[in-house]
RNA sequence: GGAGAAGUACCCAAGUGGCUGAAGGGGCGCCCCUGCUAAGGGUGUAGGUCGUGUAAGCGGCGCGAGGGUUCAAAUCCCUCCUUCUCCGCCA
């Protein structure tokens, strides 16, 4: 959510940065008209609140000195009427202000390269070498398959399409990876590891963007007004919802692993075989409560250690910087690292290391004090993948496979899985 | 899920319609005293947000949240949330 004073004073600004996304942004046409009413309606309703609590204090003393109020509370039966009747139209003017500014995306930074589509997405940097096989090499779902580690067929009997049973080493491998990162990100990177719900109310979805505007790619539950949710980003940034932290305490960095919840609206046809694209998977996330002087310096940092579990697994990946045009709705500056997939020939993504400055922050009410009376400020707060688990299961699959099918266990993970080699 | 109780400032807590925009403690800040410490005395301590103003300031809101009644609500009514106790169920 953008700030509706800087909003207000920055309006052309806005609306023309705003422009490089792509995004639909015609509610901003209404802003200032209902900003502007919403002004003076404050200014009615106080005025007449201020001589409400005046004449209710003559109102009092006279009482106490028995004297006749009569005509006083006559007067006062009237502002109230028009106090109600004020407020009610503000309440309607507030709430579309509110719903404008929700649907309103960040902004993106000045070193996001503009763009059109992903196609205008640029290269950082990339690691590794691309393996080159000289058999012919499988698709993950294939080896998986042939290997009895994962179960797409029956998953679908049991549940529905793109959802999957992992079973034997392959569940194994999957834990390993829960373990190895978790363990990376506490022990070498100083995060603080988190188990968080599964389930959140609205307001945390609210806080870190998915609602209002992307209601149709959660699972809601039908009883309650709880969603599944998409990521650990949602209940590890809203941990701090309402919350002023004190600057000591920054940076924080939390990680927590969870399993996430997409419905995949929009998404039919596209990557239905394999890991790439279920409705259920599991995720290490990272997530960061910074000072906004920091919050760049932070991203780096950030990609940096999801960056870190790929050196690790020895997995060649790429690092994207995502264009105006391919940032998303909360970002303000976005890089993805993807990984090598050899049966799509190409690199996929893997993780979405976000800088989201204060746009969540604000829509949370997540802030800090820099000295002990300071004004509240907010934070920045920053997240990404460390990493997505069922696409590294079906990186590692790919890339370190071998020509009778099986598969070399990373030597990094060898601790995490009894010591074994290869599955096979 | 059923029945009861409770949610007041950093913490504890008083307060059932107007002199409570919130008593009293504790804690914390400042000052004094005692050569340090302990103990004691004095004093201060609602933050936040919104509006307005160049600013100092002025004003609105605020006692879990949201509505309502009333000239006036921490106080009365309704809905919801959370916590605690008992019962039921259960990993």
């Amino acid at each position: 959510m953008l700030d509706l004073k800087f909003l207000r004073k920055n309006f052309d600004e806005v609306k023309e940065k705003l422009s490089k996304r792509g995004e639909d942004i015609s509610g901003l046409d209404r802003f200032e008209e209902l900003d502007q009413r919403r002004r003076e309606l404050i200014a009615a309703t106080e005025e007449l609140k201020g001589q409400r609590n005046e004449v209710s204090k003559k109102i009092a003393e006279y009482k106490r000195e028995k004297k006749d109020a009569d005509d006083l509370i006559k007067e006062m039966r009237d502002v109230g009427d028009r106090i109600k009747v004020i407020d009610e139209e503000l309440r309607v003017v507030e709430s579309e202000l509110e719903e404008i500014l929700l649907q309103i995306p960040n902004i993106p930074h000045e070193s996001v390269p503009v763009g059109n589509s992903e196609d205008d997405n640029v290269e950082a940097r990339n690691w590794g070498e691309v393996p080159e096989f000289n058999f012919e090499a499988q698709a993950h779902w294939d080896i998986a398959t042939n290997l009895g580690i994962l179960d797409f067929e029956r998953a679908a009997k049991v549940t529905g399409s793109r959802f999957v049973f992992y079973k034997g080493m392959g569940a194994r491998l999957e834990r390993a990876l829960i373990n190895f990162m978790m363990d990376l990100h506490q022990d070498e990177h100083g995060y603080e590891e988190m188990l968080p719900p599964y389930l959140v109310n609205r307001e945390s979805m609210t806080g870190t963007g998915q609602l209002p505007k992307f209601e149709e790619d959660a699972f809601k539950i039908r009883e309650e007004d709880y969603f599944l949710i998409p990521t650990a980003e949602v209940p590890v940034t809203n941990f701090h919802r309402d919350e002023i932290l004190n600057a000591d305490q920054l940076p924080i960095a939390y990680t927590a692993f969870s399993a996430c919840f997409r419905s995949e609206a929009g998404s039919a046809g596209r990557d239905t075989r394999g890991l790439i694209r279920q409705h259920q998977f599991n995720k290490v996330e990272l997530v960061r409560f910074v000072k906004p002087e920091e919050s760049y310096d932070q991203l780096e940092l950030l990609t940096g250690h999801a960056e870190k579990v790929l050196q690790l697994l020895k997995l060649p990946y790429r690092v994207m910087s995502m264009c105006t045009a391919d940032l998303g709705f909360t970002a303000a500056k976005k890089y993805d690292i993807e990984v090598w997939i050899p049966s799509y020939n190409t690199y996929r993504e893997i993780s979405s290391c976000s800088n989201f400055e204060d746009f969540q922050a604000r829509r949370a009410g997540i802030r800090f004090r820099r000295e002990q009376n300071g004004k509240p400020e907010f934070v920045h707060t920053l997240n990404g993948s460390g990493l997505a688990l069922g696409r590294t299961v079906a990186a590692i699959l790919e890339n370190y496979q071998q020509e009778d099918g099986t598969v070399v266990v990373p030597e990094v993970l060898r601790p995490y899985m009894g010591g074994k080699e290869v599955i096979k």
